[in-house]
DNA sequence: AAATAGTTTAACAATTTAGTTAACAAAAGT
DNA sequence: ACTTTTGTTAACTAAATTGTTAAACTATTT
């Protein structure tokens, strides 16, 4: 499937290294076929780009739970847990968040629009920020930083494991207990910086 | 000067992104200068890089000290002091090394190869983890490791500024403000993850 | 079976890009 | 003075890349 191949090229040589033959060939059509289908190359980013947007949204905001939110604590630990647990199962996504800050193309204004524009993340912020001054604590800073640090302190995690895989052969094993580990250590340092 | 031209474009575009003509063009010179000078694109690219490495294990290591090097959490607390002065002044560093990792182009493994040919940087982990020896503290992990997260922890905070000033302008004053705090955090965490 | 709509292919055009070349100019050496 | 080396330019080549097109092929509908 043309989608596909444009998705995995994409991942792995970003927008101006991958050809429009390239993801042809990968999807085993020829390349007159992908651009009937979809015009154009920067078309097919697009929809690269939203559907990975999607998923970063699907990261950051926690399944609607039916249970009552808890308290502070719990709630961070669930975020933090949660989105883990969601990078665990997309392994491309830090890469891809990452490639897109560094390449810019307007993908910080677009990942804030996506941010703000979305009820639900600002929803995760809010209940964040109302759990915390339940429990008494004042927030001196924008609350939607702490979305921010969690999504960086959780990928860090995964970075690190590719590294520490890539340079010294680290296991499997050691690296899924090193990211269960890091759930606990996110949560607490968030909680930290929320001054608990 | 050519140089920095490269410099500049490869940083903002990447190397696929980049066309010598581009170079050339804000250099000021006819592309043709260029290939006389260079030769090819891979050269200055290769160059570039090896520029960014060196920077890299300049970051890493912190400058040799005549005074001897203090107890364990001085060393940290030195190490990641000495690593965001040195990010705070080469701003640019972070998003080379992400993009670097992400668009592999075995960049990893030429961070290894850095990482392990030269002394400094493993003196820098050794030194740590015979500190913390010192102090009854059994290392179970690569001490490698914790080079890395330190890191990582570090360029996070730069990338959150990057994010925050670009979401919801953040001033220069909160930005430092925060880098400074996080040498405190970040510290403390490293220590917490050496078993102090 | 004929018409029609959708799919596929091969060949092609236009543009961009890395790198070259030949001619020329400016220094530097002899 | 003249010869060699070095720097510079404009024009060029060859390959790659995005996108098109016309014709052929296939499936579906009528």
């Amino acid at each position: 499937m043309i989608l596909e191949a444009a998705n995995a090229e994409f991942l792995e040589k970003g927008y101006d290294g991958t050809t429009t033959a390239s993801i042809a060939a990968r999807a085993k059509v020829t390349h007159a076929m992908l651009h009937y289908y979809f015009q154009t190359k920067e078309n097919l980013f697009e929809m690269f780009v939203q559907k990975k947007m999607a998923l970063v949204k699907e990261a950051i905001c926690p399944p609607a739970r039916t249970a009552t939110p808890g308290n502070l604590a719990e709630q961070v630990r669930y975020i933090v847990s949660h989105h883990m647990d969601f990078l665990f199962s997309h392994p491309e996504l830090p890469k891809f968040m990452l490639r897109e800050i560094c390449f810019n193309r307007d993908s910080l204004a677009m990942f804030a629009a996506v941010a703000h524009q979305d009820g639900n993340i600002m929803d995760v912020a809010a209940g964040l920020k109302k759990a915390a001054e339940k429990e008494g604590l004042s927030i001196g800073f924008d609350i939607r930083t702490i979305i921010i640090e969690i999504a960086l302190f959780n990928i860090s995690a995964f970075i690190s494991t590719d590294i520490r895989r890539s340079c010294f052969g680290e296991s499997e094993e050691a690296a899924a207990a090193m990211i269960e580990n890091r759930k606990t250590e996110n949560t607490e340092r968030i909680l930290k910086m929320l001054g608990k």
